[in-house]
DNA sequence: GCAAATTAATGATTTATTCAAG
DNA sequence: CTTGAATAAATCATTAATTTGC
């Protein structure tokens, strides 16, 4: 707003190096999401270096952080695209009770902890937790080190990994998927 | 298994950054409780990158899970308890970050944005309107040019430093901040 | 060397998601 | 099931780097 004559109208603000410099060193150290007040505080410093307002200062922050994370989950996922090819491809059933994981040793199948999912319940992955304490004569892990002293006989055809197909598992929305390098028209806005 | 004399013999499970970064993207996409062949999965795939085995992952998932909602819960009673601000107190000091930074003009913001909705439409529906130009009576920052109203009230540090040392104002002590790659990024355009 | 044209960075907005409360 | 609050993701838009032809 407010045409502002003829001198230099920036529309947006044009941070100077000493304010970059101080946001970065703040971010570093640790400062990711500043509340008001620590927004106000850093604005009311880096003024003494520019011409700067609150909101700037937030923006700046919100813009960091995403684009921090968006870098990271780029490598990432450049990563796991390396070893995707390095995985086979096996059919498993899918199981739906996650303490399956559990492998009591001799006996004891704690019958309350399968609650028998109810036909229609939605299980709202939130609430289930309370695990129970499983604890007693001892369990062991799949696919641990030791262990692996079970199931492998009564047809159960749970997990018995020979090999490892995985990526395709996850409900990977990849939203980071999008663009491989100036796919979007950046300067060209088709709006 | 056995100590090992020299090398680290760590008693539990130490996950690589490539490890913390690969679970919480799978927990980020929304695979809050994996059941045992997903952690069958996620375990063979994560065993590429350093020592791990499946109770490693139950146990973060669980953790993880566990922490989120904490960190939520106590996020939102502290702001309970500020929700009175606005009946009494008229202080905008410490409330989170992004719409205490706003201050609606005269809380006519956006009449025809929410049309009113009747008690079962989804008011998402008109959004080909294109937000109609909220300019004029849209939102104000503080400390900007023009409303420098605000100054540090009491509380905090405040470091209201009339010399320019930045960097110790602000509480930016990251004794809980654990990434340390290079996330100083920023590459070209740092000025 | 130098600007116009093009591309990359990044500031500023908008939209979708998430959790909890009513 | 809806709504409120906060935020992260996605997107838009503008500035700075850079390339390019002269």
């Amino acid at each position: 707003m407010s045409p502002a004559a003829g001198i230099t109208t920036p529309s947006r603000w044009c941070p100077t190096p000493e304010q970059v410099m101080i946001l970065e060193e703040i971010y570093r150290n640790g400062l990711k999401t500043p509340n008001a007040t620590q927004i106000q505080h850093i604005t009311s410093h880096l003024s003494l270096y520019g011409k700067i307002e609150g909101k700037n200062v937030f923006y700046w922050f919100q813009n960091h952080k995403a684009r921090d994370r968006q870098k990271l989950r780029r490598k990432l996922y450049k990563q796991l695209q390396q070893h995707h090819f390095l995985m086979k491809r096996h059919r498993f059933d899918e199981h739906n009770q996650f303490f399956q994981y559990f492998l009591p040793q001799h006996h004891q199948l704690v019958p309350q902890l399968l609650p028998l999912p109810s036909p229609s319940s939605h299980q709202r992955e939130g609430e289930e937790e309370a695990a129970t304490e499983v604890e007693g004569g001892g369990r062991t892990w799949l696919g641990g080190d030791e262990g692996r002293t079970v199931a492998e006989e009564d047809g159960e055809t749970t997990c018995r990994t020979g090999t490892l197909r995985t990526l395709e598992l996850f409900p990977v929305r990849a939203s980071w998927v999008e663009e491989e390098e100036g796919t979007s028209g950046n300067g060209g806005c088709g709006n």
